[in-house]
DNA sequence: ACCTCCCGCCATGCT
DNA sequence: AGCATGGCGGGAGGT
């Protein structure tokens, strides 16, 4: 077991798959020999089990930082005891103990609660796989292996993985198992949430209820009522409650949403306690807090501490995960009434938009779960759909999401279901996607932005960018050790990504770029199409893209591209995926099943009307450029359409495989990305500093990141681009009135002069080398391997919460996301009631944060 | 007495 | 029916 560690990247699961997943008494031997050696010095309670794991990875530091953090005192206890042994080999002295001591005895002998504790779990889960896995190697995890070998309960490692899912840090193959990602997007992921916080103002939020406790301390009873409303309708409309999980653009992430109760709260959960993190000033949640806006829709006051307590549960509960992860670790926050356990990001500092635009986006649950038959529904019981209908996506996207997301887990999910093969092909697929969207979206944006200032082409660069960035970054290896060459230049890119391709090319053989991308779009949209039942433009985002993709490509048949896109996929992974030997057939099959998927999806929604439809759609809108973005997620269309459409098919394309082609525009997209950060800012933080940031980070983002999207843009974007047309040409005027001057920078992101007002706020004077160093700061255990995406680490300056024009940019997001789903009805109304409420939450935003007093008492 | 949060029942969903 | 997931909250360990 010790020897194992020989390996740079382990395969996780190594070991024979037993099923039985033992309980600790049985267990025991097994899983002593799992613990890593690293803790040696210390003595770690736990069992060393395989030190393999290890260090290859990362460095140890984590690890011992973790552990030692977690377990000096579990250490001493277990010492005492003699439980543990944690040194290797030890097991069968527990299973001595265990034997020989009578039930009291053999009851002490046995673990403290700490010993068993999430956190402590977490750690040796952790300890398992290297922070930046080679993706070449098989990353899989077996959970019932794991569970052995960690001699705990399955139900524990769901809550572990869970958590880590919703960081994308792995995601979901199959029935038991899971891929292991490391942090590799981490950043990227962080970003995306960063932006999907802000868009869905968990900020504001977060001041309303300090303010309301404040208020209430002092017998301000009556605030409440106010506030929570205002709260409610935040919530609600910004769709906090709404949102469902998040998912980035390059991971595979979506194959680990794919499980039925995806939306439910931990993995949602986990990604809201994030955003709180990252949206807030302080970087301080309490755990309080963090409840009543999870909680949301509940009347904050009136949660029944029933309610209020489960979720504080299940709060540590990830807090606990998020602990090990240092992302976070345990302060106490003294306010007048007292202490208060609370928790402080220690994480990466992230500009909100990181690297991606794209990515990320948000599925929105709630709508959808009315409209669509769908059992799924997003979320049961937090988000209720009951409460408010919150929605930040328009039902369109929603019902866009949901059909994709059902169409996912169908494929995807099904726990027998063969394993997919490579994250890449799956990711590719599924996630691309969403990223697309997200990225089209915000392509749209810039463009409208830019449109008065710039031409198109950085709209194509970007959207190449982001295509590329996506599929490469997660899956292929190559590509991230391409992207992190990459990064240094910068907004040189232009001359790295050349080189890119070549490498890439090898990779992912067999793309082409526009078809393979097209297609699989196509496939997925159409589902959504046709489950959605939706409106033609809205939901048909996706297959718009298909249409416009298969127009300016000759209208290649939605099959081909489908089977196009599925070999792309295939072709992609071949790097990434080599590891595993297994799976060869596996892989082929993968491939085949996406490809059939592609196919029913394609066949079965996209030619019977979906394309038409789209056509119809587009035409409706009007321009192609339209009806590429469908549901809004590209929305910018008109103003881009020529161009967008392009952007468009190759960001797709890009997305799914062409890497090398798009990763050449994309070096010249540095410049787009600039735009999309601008977008970002415009959309999520306008008048926050970010912008100027951002504008840095993008390109760095781009450059060094290969998975390119933007989560920022994704995030802001996603939802509210639905309806294109009014929301976006709202959003356009409001940003270039707001953000203007940010647009432009972003625009021209190097050479681009920046805005004035808001750059100086920001403050970004550095430049692109600026938004290198940051961005890296976090980790950098694998050097080769980091993050490709590279988030920008920009960091905002401070950030305040909220600027002057928080109203207007909120007013922009809103009309963003709120957009009504309906194809054709920009969500005009719908707009106002926000811009009311938001207006509202503006006023409270400047509410007087208590005095927060954070006593970092680590905690544990 | 309060903070944490482990534990495992049992609902949910898929096969 | 059987299995995988995971919501949920009782109640116990810690402090």
């Amino acid at each position: 077991m010790e020897n194992e560690k020989e390996n740079l990247f382990f395969e996780p699961h190594k070991r024979g798959l037993m099923k039985t997943p033992l309980k600790e008494s049985t267990a025991a031997n097994t899983v002593l020999t799992e613990i890593q050696p690293d803790f040696g010095p210390l003595t770690t309670p736990t069992k060393p089990k395989e030190i393999s794991q290890g260090e290859p990875w990362t460095p140890t530091a984590n690890l011992k930082m973790l552990i030692s953090a977690v377990s000096p005192e579990i250490r001493n206890r277990d010492q005492k005891r003699g439980l543990f042994d944690s040194r290797n080999g030890l097991p069968e002295t527990k299973d001595c103990l265990h034997e020989h001591l009578s039930g009291d005895e053999y009851e002490k002998s046995q673990p403290s609660r700490k010993e068993k504790s999430l956190g402590l779990l977490c750690h040796k889960f952790l300890a398992r796989y290297p922070n930046y896995p080679n993706p070449a190697v098989n990353n899989d995890i077996c959970l019932d292996e794991v569970a052995e070998e960690l001699n705990v309960e399955r139900r524990r490692i769901y809550d572990i993985v869970n958590v880590l899912e919703s960081l994308h840090m792995v995601s979901r193959l199959a029935k038991n198992r899971y891929t292991w990602h490391g942090r590799h997007n981490l950043n990227k992921t962080l970003g995306t949430l960063k932006s999907v916080g802000e868009e869905n103002k968990y900020a504001e939020q977060i001041m309303m209820i300090k303010k309301k406790e404040y208020e209430q301390e002092f017998d301000f009873s009556k605030t409440y009522s106010i506030e929570d409303h205002i709260i409610k309708s935040n919530t609600g409309q910004n769709g906090h409650p709404d949102m469902c999980f998040v998912e980035l653009p390059g991971v595979e992430f979506r194959a680990a949403s794919v499980n039925s109760r995806k939306d439910k709260s931990l993995r949602v959960m986990s990604q809201k306690f994030v955003m709180l993190f990252l949206v807030s000033t302080p970087q301080i949640v309490s755990l309080e807090i963090a409840a009543k806006i999870l909680i949301g829709e509940d009347h904050v006051e009136d949660l029944d501490r029933s309610k209020f307590k489960t979720k504080i549960r299940r709060l540590y509960d990830i807090a606990n995960v998020l602990s090990s992860l240092n992302l976070i670790k345990k302060v106490h926050v003294t306010e007048e009434r007292g202490r208060k356990p609370a928790f402080k990001w220690t994480g990466p500092e992230i500009s909100p938009s990181p690297s991606g635009r794209g990515p990320v986006f948000p599925l929105p649950c709630s709508d959808l779960e009315a409209k669509r038959p769908s059992k799924d529904n997003c979320a049961k019981n937090l988000f209720s759909t009951r409460g408010k209908p919150n929605f930040t996506r328009h039902p369109s996207l929603i019902k866009l999401v949901k059909s994709i997301e059902s169409d996912r887990r169908k494929i995807n999910s099904a726990p027998s279901s063969p394993i997919k093969t490579n994250k890449a092909e799956s990711s590719r697929d599924l996630a691309p996607f969403p990223s697309k969207m997200a990225q089209l979206a915000a392509i749209c944006k810039m463009q409208l932005e830019e449109q008065s200032s710039e031409p198109r082409k950085k709209v194509k660069v970007q959207l190449a960018r982001s295509g590329q960035c996506k599929p490469v970054a997660p899956l292929d290896t190559p590509a991230s050790a391409e992207l992190d060459l990459t990064a240094p230049s910068l907004i040189q890119p232009l001359g790295v990504v050349p080189l890119l391709p070549s490498p890439l090319s090898p990779a992912v053989p067999v793309i082409l770029p526009q078809a393979p991308s097209g297609p699989s779009y196509a496939i997925y949209l159409q589902p959504a199409h046709a489950q959605t039942v939706t409106p033609p433009q809205g939901l048909s985002p996706t297959p718009s893209c298909k249409a416009t993709k298969s127009k300016d490509a000759a209208d290649a048949t939605t099959e081909k591209a489908s089977s196009d896109a599925t070999k792309s996929g295939a072709s992609t992974r071949p790097g990434s995926l080599l590891p595993v030997p297994e799976r060869p057939g596996a892989k082929n099959r993968d491939k085949e099943p996406a490809g059939e998927r592609g196919s029913k999806r394609a066949s079965l929604l996209e030619d019977s009307g979906s394309k038409k439809k789209f056509k119809e759609d587009l035409k409706g809108l009007e321009n192609v450029s339209a009806t590429l973005f469908p549901s809004g997620y590209l929305i910018p269309l008109t103003q881009c359409s020529s161009l967008g459409a392009e952007s468009i098919l190759s960001s797709k394309e890009n997305s799914s495989t062409l890497s090398p082609n798009h990763r050449i525009y994309s070096s010249p997209i540095t410049g787009v990305i600039p735009v999309t950060s601008s977008e970002l800012t415009a959309v999520n933080f306008p008048s926050f500093h970010v912008t100027p940031l951002k504008l840095m980070v993008s390109p760095t983002s781009v450059a060094a990141v290969p998975v390119g999207n933007s989560p920022a843009l994704t995030s802001s974007h996603p939802v509210p681009v639905q309806n294109p047309s009014s929301a976006i040409v709202n959003f356009t005027l409001q940003h270039l009135g707001l953000l203007s001057p940010s647009v432009q920078v972003s625009a021209s992101p190097g050479a681009v002069p920046v805005s004035p007002r808001i750059e100086a706020v920001s403050v970004i004077s550095d430049n692109a080398g600026t938004q290198q160093g940051r961005a890296s700061r976090y980790d950098s255990p694998v050097p080769g391997q980091n993050q490709p995406n590279g988030q920008s680490v920009a960091v905002m300056g401070t950030q305040q919460p909220v600027p002057v024009t928080p109203k207007g940019s909120q007013s922009v997001a809103e009309s963003f996301f709120r957009t009504p789903g309906g194809p054709g009805k920009p969500t005009g109304p719908s707009c106002v009631d926000f811009d009311g409420a938001n207006k509202t939450s503006v006023g409270t935003l400047f509410v007087p944060q208590r005095k927060l007093e954070v006593s970092t008492e680590d905690v544990h």
